[in-house]
DNA sequence: AACGTATATCTGTTTTATCATATGTTTAAT
DNA sequence: ATTAAACATATGATAAAACAGATATACGTT
């Protein structure tokens, strides 16, 4: 992945904000991120099919849901980008909406954190 | 500037190599950036004017010259991304044309470094 | 059947490229 | 001094291309 296709990812506020959720809350599903940017559910997905297309971010299906997360291949010059555009921002009303959303699906035990 | 902004700014490989080759010069005019790119004057012209109404570039006029530099007042987490993708980006060829070309202006002395 | 997600299609908007031309500066000629 | 030419850059207008959003629908899982 160049800076270019990095940057290409980021320059829009859907994906944007899409991508530091999911930074920040490890992995996230579209119905949590349509709650939380307050997005129609083909809004957010084509936005996250790009991000994907890009390898920014990669996907795993656990039953009826699929979890976004940050690509594992990331090179660390990406990753810098992210966690300093990350402290950059507010995500407090996406979190908010996030915490306050009922029903989100159940996660994996993070057994060894 | 917020990092939207700056993506925005960084997202199209025009202006993504201007503001890098820049950012290792110093300082650069449009006549300079159209050798280096081999692009034409319009479009190199057009997309400093974008980086600069983005507050990335800021002009100074010398003579018939205008000279692009990165902006003063850009804030250090900006700096600090613009100096990661320059440490992930080659630009030897764009630096190979510039030194090899001729009648470039003059620069000021550069008195107190 | 119900739910979560993806995608196709169409539409409207934004972005980009190109050509022509305008502005401002310097140099040279008269 | 005045004018003209040459040069560097900016910008207006238009066309082409890329992008984003909405609705409807398809797919896969429970």
């Amino acid at each position: 992945m160049s800076p270019l296709e990095l940057f290409k990812g980021l320059s829009d506020p859907t994906r944007l904000q899409s991508l530091l959720l999911i930074y920040q809350e490890q992995e996230l599903c579209v119905c949590e991120l349509m709650v939380a940017l307050e997005l129609s559910q083909p809004k957010i997905s084509r936005h996250l099919a790009l991000l994907r297309e890009a390898e920014l971010l990669e996907t795993q299906r656990r039953g009826q849901w699929i979890f976004y997360r940050l690509s594992s291949q990331l090179e660390s010059w990406a990753n810098a980008i992210i966690e300093q555009t990350y402290q950059q921002t507010n995500l407090s009303d996406l979190t908010q909406r996030l915490s306050d959303m009922g029903d989100r699906p159940e996660r994996m035990q993070q057994c060894c954190s």
